[in-house]
DNA sequence: TTCCAGGCAATAC
DNA sequence: GTATTGCATGGA
């Protein structure tokens, strides 16, 4: 195998098929429904998003909000505070504490979050041009993941994202070593790959995707197909 | 009942 | 510098 980490993308893309991250509440030319019980919308194969201020704001309050929490509890606390705020920024920092404590329940740590969610909107509202990675990093609650998340889904950086089932996935298929940190495994992956938005974009949906199939209960990949192909150890 | 989810900051050593 | 701990919901 010439390129074991381009041969990854390929399987995963061919199996899986495009999975349009990052889904949107506020996506444009779809009708809201009226019970309001709406999901968000991936938008498979189509990279023009995010178009809008908005949006780009609604991907990082997400970003937040995932953390070591599943996307079915964050979509809940999404749409509590698209109910009380609209996902708008000026709202949100209008919006007392409690309110957004109670709105953010379902997406756990909701003490710690909301004061993410709030501090990192006072300096959405403040910021005026892209961010730089460093920028975001300063932030309280962003993270490597997350602020490599808000680059690559909102910001259209060219920024590998790195999560918990990337490494399972990297060290099983021997490609890191298990004691690699974070900013290892996103350069094993950054440096075989051409700098692309749309190809980070899909490989980082897809091995999520892959990892909820092989990669959640242990011992981590015991029955993942790709184990016969790759040399591990 | 137990295990797990699209981590981070604070603290301990 | 690395390792551990607190955070704290809802579904499988």
């Amino acid at each position: 195998m010439h390129n074991p980490i381009r041969y990854l993308y390929d399987y995963l893309h061919d199996r899986y098929g495009p999975q349009g991250w990052w889904p949107l509440f506020h996506a444009p030319g779809q009708k809201r429904q009226a019970r309001g019980d709406d999901e968000p919308r991936y938008h498979h194969g189509d990279f023009s998003y995010p178009r809008t201020r908005l949006q780009r704001f609604e991907i990082c309050l997400g970003a937040i909000l995932t953390q070591n929490t599943s996307w079915r509890n964050v979509v809940d606390a999404l749409r509590n505070l698209r109910r009380i705020t609209y996902l708008q920024p000026k709202r949100i920092v209008d919006t007392p504490r409690s309110s957004l404590i109670t709105a953010i329940v379902p997406a756990r740590y909701y003490n710690q979050k909301s004061r993410y969610v709030c501090e990192f909107t006072h300096w959405f509202l403040r910021q005026k041009k892209q961010p730089t990675r460093d920028e975001l990093l300063a932030r309280i609650g962003v993270g490597n993941e997350t602020a490599d998340s808000m680059l690559l889904y909102a910001f259209t950086q060219p920024e590998f994202v790195v999560d918990a089932y990337t490494r399972r996935i990297a060290v099983f298929l021997g490609q890191v070593r298990d004691t690699a940190r974070y900013d290892d495994i996103k350069q094993c992956f950054r440096e075989r790959l051409k700098a692309d938005v749309p190809v980070f974009q899909e490989y980082h949906a897809l091995l999520v995707e892959h990892a909820k199939q092989y990669y959640v209960r242990k011992p981590w990949g015991e029955n993942d197909p790709l184990r016969e192909k790759f040399c591990r150890r």
